[in-house]
DNA sequence: TATTGTTATACTCTATAACTATA
DNA sequence: TATAGTTATAGAGTATAACAATA
């Protein structure tokens, strides 16, 4: 133990880098794994469950989260994804009447997006159920970890917003 | 904090599972819409600097650290993804005169896909710059905080494989 | 002119299932 | 029969760019 810490103050700063270096990638291949094995999971659950693909859950839930009605802007930068696609998975969702363009009377371009009274109530049942795959899928974690962890996630976030937000559409949350 | 703990004592379980539920929830959208902004980030530069893609790449990573070459199959499970889109990718890097494959001795049904000698040059170079964006895009994390993190994430994973091993190719790492 | 949203297109990744050739 | 890998197909999601309507 004492030894590794004296090691770990004579050594030069480019070995400490490549040591940096190597933990974030650790972090980095660890952090991606965990989700595309979570994320696998809840799709093809919310598949085989109700139907429905991942973006076409996540945009019923920013529109839950706005039930002032959101538009296709607002949701893509939401969703970190441009704007054709906004608009194809809105047509889907309308043509099942889970979603209904309102068009806006101050600006006639521009539309908001709400749920339908049916598409609230679908999305209550899959988010409380949604809600409980997830609960279940970070059972390996106590209350303590997942606030741990929940902060952590958020000086990563906050770091990267400052410094990467030009790459794609960000502004998320 | 005696009151919140004297509350958190009392609270019926119903309660505390409900926000058990939430804090799961939270934690979940925070993970992933952090690992997104990040494998974005990550793709775009990717793109931008090789044009690589991401899969392309993490097959590439995967022979690199089995210099004696895997089999289709292997590549399968440990990208997880079903095994006609390994023969996709490996054609298209085949192509490029990245990996190569070998038939094997033993079984001539199955290949062993491995790097080629450019494909290892091309592969370091880079894996070293890959490194150096993911270090950077940690870099709001200092070591310990990282070191936490590769802890957490390993609880919520090695959970996850022991229980849900079943809903695709998992058996990762 | 700039902005909101749509359309058209093309590309990548993905799963499924039928297929071939070995074992 | 079972297994390793391929092929063919279809579907989802994505970005880009040209476009229409409105501001």
């Amino acid at each position: 133990m004492r030894q590794h810490e004296i090691a770990n103050d004579t050594i030069d700063l480019e070995t400490r880098l490549t040591q940096d270096h190597h933990q974030s990638l650790k972090l980095w291949l660890r952090m991606l794994s965990t989700t595309v094995m979570i994320e696998n999971e809840i799709r093809n659950r919310l598949r085989a469950e109700f139907d429905i693909t991942l973006p076409r859950f996540d945009l019923m839930a920013q529109l839950e989260r706005h039930p002032e009605g959101l538009r296709m802007g607002e949701l893509s930068k939401r969703m970190m994804v441009t704007g054709g696609n906004i608009t194809g998975i809105t047509d889907q969702l309308e043509q099942e009447g889970l979603v209904m363009r309102v068009t806006d009377k101050q600006d006639r371009r521009a539309y908001s997006v709400k749920l339908t009274p049916a598409g609230r109530k679908a999305f209550k049942t899959m988010a409380s159920v949604h809600e409980s795959w997830v609960a279940e899928l970070f059972s390996g974690l106590d209350a303590e970890q997942k606030s741990q962890m929940i902060g952590l996630l958020s000086s990563v976030k906050s770091d990267l917003s400052a410094n990467f937000s030009a790459s794609k559409h960000n502004e998320h949350e």
